[in-house]
DNA sequence: ATTATACTTGAACAATTATTCAATTGTCAA
DNA sequence: TTGACAATTGAATAATTGTTCAAGTATAAT
């Protein structure tokens, strides 16, 4: 039996039916890339990196990143859609916390790795 | 004393001035972004998964994911140079495994989050 | 009612990026 | 040496994405 890809031999085959039995389903991978690609840009870990303490209104992040409200705005409708943050309303101001401090862990290991790797 | 940026009082601040001071250093924040950036794509993630049980060759992996050689060398070379995996040449053919089990137990954590936040 | 504040939204633009295609390198076998 | 195989590379293309700008809600204060 032959690879129908690459012309593989069976221990080859092996390897290969292995592995893709190994991995998550599909709709998961899909998930999980998503979740990385929200955490993977400056901005939003920022925020999110801020919203550590407790909550802060949109205003305050606008502070704290030196960006237009505009700009914040949109990122955090990404955050919240991704459920990694949370809001609520209080008269005019509109506070944001994290949704849950499982968020908050994954964010120190992602740290904690790049701490060790520039070691 | 008001904020420079929008105007706000003291105790908005206060917020902003502490939650900047927990900020990890900027360049950490780009490097940790970058990271997560190179884990958010569906077939670098792919990769990596079926690299959790053992070293693969570029054709086993352009198998495991239906994809063409170039296009999953591209990604390799990606995930190679972000350090989350290595490569050894044996004659013609170039295994690749994760760089360290760090990335291992990452890659988990993540997962348990998706498998969490859908139940 | 009118005005100001806090935030959101949609469109537009520039920048980044994943895949394909064609060409190339390096290694082994005949 | 010649040919075949494994993998890499660079350029091109299409798709995605982050920020800005201008306009729009919603709430509070006058």
């Amino acid at each position: 039996m032959k690879c129908p890809n690459c012309g593989g031999d069976e221990l080859h085959l092996n390897r290969i039916t292995e592995a893709k039995k190994a991995l998550p389903e599909a709709s998961k991978m899909t998930d999980l890339a998503d979740f990385y690609k929200v955490m993977g840009d400056e901005t939003r870990l920022k925020l999110l990196m801020s919203l550590d303490n407790g909550p802060l209104c949109v205003s305050d992040l606008s502070c704290i990143l030196n960006m237009t409200l505009s700009a914040i705005s949109h990122q955090l409708k990404i955050l919240r859609v991704a459920k990694l943050v949370k809001s609520t309303k209080v008269g005019k101001v509109v506070y944001y916390a994290l949704d849950d401090d499982h968020i908050k862990k994954i964010l120190d290991m992602g740290l904690e790795h790049i701490l060790e790797r520039d070691e």
